[in-house]
DNA sequence: CGGCGCCATTGCGCATTGTCAATGTGTGGA
DNA sequence: TCCACACATTGACAATGCGCAATGGCGCCG
């Protein structure tokens, strides 16, 4: 159960007090005005999650939406014979949980400890008619994620393994920058087989491929969960389509 | 530029008349009040597109937002190689054009002629603030065109050329049902190279498994673009992973 | 009425990736 | 300190799906 926790090393280690609406930038919360704010601070929950626990199971009714305060969450689905895959990382100041149907559309489990916000549908949906602000950062929210999810399509469907591992380190980096980490030592805390499930590859063949990248010198590993982006054109490159490279 | 035109012999023409907001029970506009309708009528334009027609490209501006008032529209991502992703088909009442960065992520072709609501991005925003109730139902339609891309994410990762194609039929099946269109005759507006870019495959790959499907009597041809479901059950056994079937 | 052209289908050889299995590596516990 | 376990890496081989090319079918145009 105890499982590495290379985040912990990161500086990521979830504070002791939960950080909701008081995050970053790019969170929901940090463009509210003080109002909104107070309303999202009055019906939200806490809750720490420990590292590979789940916060909701696919199928199950889906009671609330959440936010994440801290750690990274991965959110994934299941074929009946265990074929997974991750159709999203959710990493500090995204939202997840949303649904049409009443019920979740993927389950969502800890990579590392997580802390999260816990909002009821019920009564997030009342605040949202109360505060059109928050209803429309919440629609840019889902906007961006649905242009995620497309750009990830283009990825499973029509790129090489080579690429699609490109792709993914260039992505993490981007992402990172966005936190105001740095952009190049860029730390990986899923595990291979998540990585497998996201890029639709096994585990075997992501292995292969950041070794290779790691031969032809783009990419240098300083743990296995930490990866130096040495020719950030190259990898640039190569995520495009760039053939040889 | 004249293509074939399977769904004009369907019923699918699109009539002289712009029926945007006098659409199915599925459309956005059909759930509003008389005055959030009168809204988006005095706001909205109308267009009709050929088939094969753009209706704009990824890359471009993001200036208008359309929904779909008859035909098929395909959205689709391009690699700078030429190697392309279909990232969803619209159907009639579904709203596309939608982005977060100022630009569209993907392209809108026409893949019969089509019948569209245009709605300027700046004249919409303004409407959604003044009417929470649009604001509302078209989040509601976003999280469930990003349920679908999840969905997606897990057939083009996790799923083999069979139960990728049994899959899809299912879903044209179901989403003509609920067009209210017979289960079973499915239509395919799209031509096989269109398949294969939605699905991630090759057109061969598309042609010899909807052959092989065929073959075992799941499926029949009554046109290559009308497909007969034989065996539901069986398809989605298949669909599911059912390894033999 | 015949030919041309587009699209779909089929055949065949090949490559990328998957599968199975063994070997390394690093961390925590005895 | 050593062992055990989990995870990552590497190797050998198989298979699914791809690429290229030829054939077939159908509608449009001359």
């Amino acid at each position: 159960m105890r499982a590495a926790d290379p985040l912990h090393a990161l500086g990521e280690d979830p504070g002791p007090v939960c950080r909701c609406c008081e995050a970053d930038d790019h969170s929901v919360c940090a463009s509210l005005t003080p109002d909104g704010l107070r309303g999202l601070r009055v019906i939200r929950g806490n809750a720490r999650i420990g590292a590979q626990d789940a916060v909701f199971h696919e199928g199950e009714a889906a009671e609330a939406v959440y936010s994440l305060t801290s750690g990274t969450v991965k959110l994934s689905k299941l074929l009946g014979d265990g074929r997974r895959q991750i159709v999203g990382f959710v990493f500090p100041g995204d939202f997840f949980g949303f649904d049409a149907e009443g019920t979740y559309p993927y389950t969502a489990e800890a990579i590392t400890p997580v802390g999260v916000c816990r909002f009821s549908t019920g009564r997030l949906a009342q605040l949202r008619s109360q505060t059109p602000e928050l209803e429309r950062l919440l629609f840019e929210r889902l906007v961006a994620d649905l242009a995620l999810a497309q750009e990830q399509m283009l990825l499973l469907g029509r790129m090489t393994a080579r690429e699609k591992v490109a792709h993914f380190l260039l992505t993490l980096s981007r992402r990172a920058v966005r936190r105001n980490d740095p952009a190049s030592p860029v730390a990986l805390p899923m595990s291979r087989q998540d990585l497998a499930d996201y890029l639709g590859l096994t585990i075997e063949t992501v292995s292969r491929t950041i070794t290779q990248l790691k031969r032809d010198g783009l990419i240098g590993l300083v743990r296995p969960e930490l990866v130096d982006l040495l020719d950030v054109a190259a990898l640039r490159r190569v995520a495009e389509g760039g053939g040889s490279d």
